[in-house]
DNA sequence: CTTGATGCAAATGGTTTGCATGTTT
DNA sequence: AAACATGCAAACCATTTGCATCAAG
C-alpha cells in the first residue's frame, strides 16, 4: 500500500494541472479525504478533523475546496436518503445498495454494473461511465423479519 | 388509458388501508402527481400548482402530506445534482441514462437491471427494488464527435 | 504584483416544528 | 368526542455569498 503523503502529492499535481492553487487547506483536505479511506465525509465531518491541526479553517473555506476538487474531477459527490452532502475520491469507483428499512449499506465493486454498461453500448450505443450508484432495496437481514 | 380521477381514488384508497386519513389537501398533491405523469415535481410546484384550486393550502402542509404519502410506500423520493428533492408515484418505475455532455437522456425499462437485481440477490441476498437510478455516461453522438 | 483563496459574518433556501385551530373518523 | 391534519410563524440546518485581507503564482 503506499504511503497517503504520496497519494496527496499527486492529487495536489493533478489540481495545480488544472489550473488550481495549492494551498494548505486544500491539502489538508484531501489528507482527510485519503485518510478516510471508504468511509464518506461531510463538510462538517472534515471542519473536524482538520480543526485539531489548523483550528482556523473555516468551514466555507472547506465548502470552497470541495467545490474546487469536485470541479477538477477529483472528489465525487453522493447524496445519501437525508443526510448531507459526502464526498470521496473520485478513483474510488465503487456503488452501494443501502436497505431502505434499516439503512445498511453494502458496498459494491464497480464490477457489478459490468452487464448493464455492455447492454446500453449495445443497444443505445451509450458509454456509461458510473461514478457512485446507489440502489434501494431491502437487505437479507430486514427481508427476513419482513 | 384509465381516467384520473379513478387512479386518485385508487391511491386515496390505499393511503386510507395504510391508516392514514383522506384529507382534500392529500387528495390535491396526489392528482397533481398523476396529472404530472411523467415529470418530477417538487415541493413548491406542488405547492404553485394547488394554489389555483386551493388558495390556501401551505406549504408545510405538502411536506407533511408527502412524507406520509412515501411513508404509505404511494410516492418515491428521487433527488437529483443540486435541485430539491422530487416526488413521483412509486408504480412508475423507469431509469434514466444521462449524457454528462450534452445532457441528453435515454428512458429505460426497468428490465435493464434485472442481471444486476439477481446479482445483488445472489451474493448478499439483498433484494434490490430500484426505483429511480441515474446512469451517467455520453451518448453515442457525444461519444462519435469526441 | 496580480490573481485567486481565505476568514468572517450575514444571507439564503429547502425543510421541519410548536402550537392553536379545524377536520376526519 | 378523540385523534389527527392543517395554517401559520418561527426555527433549523446545510450551504452560499459579499467583502476585506492574505497567500500563491
Amino acid at each position: 500500500m503506499r504511503p497517503q503523503a504520496d497519494t496527496v502529492d499527486e492529487l495536489m499535481a493533478r489540481l495545480r494541472a488544472k489550473g488550481q492553487r495549492a494551498t494548505s487547506a486544500r491539502r489538508a483536505v484531501l489528507a482527510e479525504i485519503v485518510a478516510a479511506g471508504s468511509v464518506h465525509l461531510t463538510a462538517e465531518d472534515l471542519a473536524r478533523r482538520i480543526a485539531a491541526q489548523h483550528p482556523d479553517t473555516h468551514l466555507s473555506t472547506i465548502y470552497r475546496t470541495l467545490e474546487a476538487l469536485t470541479q477538477a474531477g477529483i472528489l465525487s459527490v453522493a447524496r445519501f436518503r437525508d443526510e448531507p452532502t459526502t464526498y470521496h475520491l473520485t478513483d474510488d469507483v465503487h456503488h452501494h445498495a443501502v436497505c431502505s428499512t434499516c439503512g445498511a449499506t453494502i458496498d459494491l465493486p464497480p464490477s457489478v454494473l459490468d452487464p448493464l454498461c455492455r447492454q446500453l453500448l449495445d443497444d443505445h450505443g451509450f458509454v456509461a461511465n458510473p461514478h457512485h450508484l446507489t440502489i434501494g432495496g431491502t437487505c437479507a437481514r430486514c427481508a427476513a423479519e419482513a
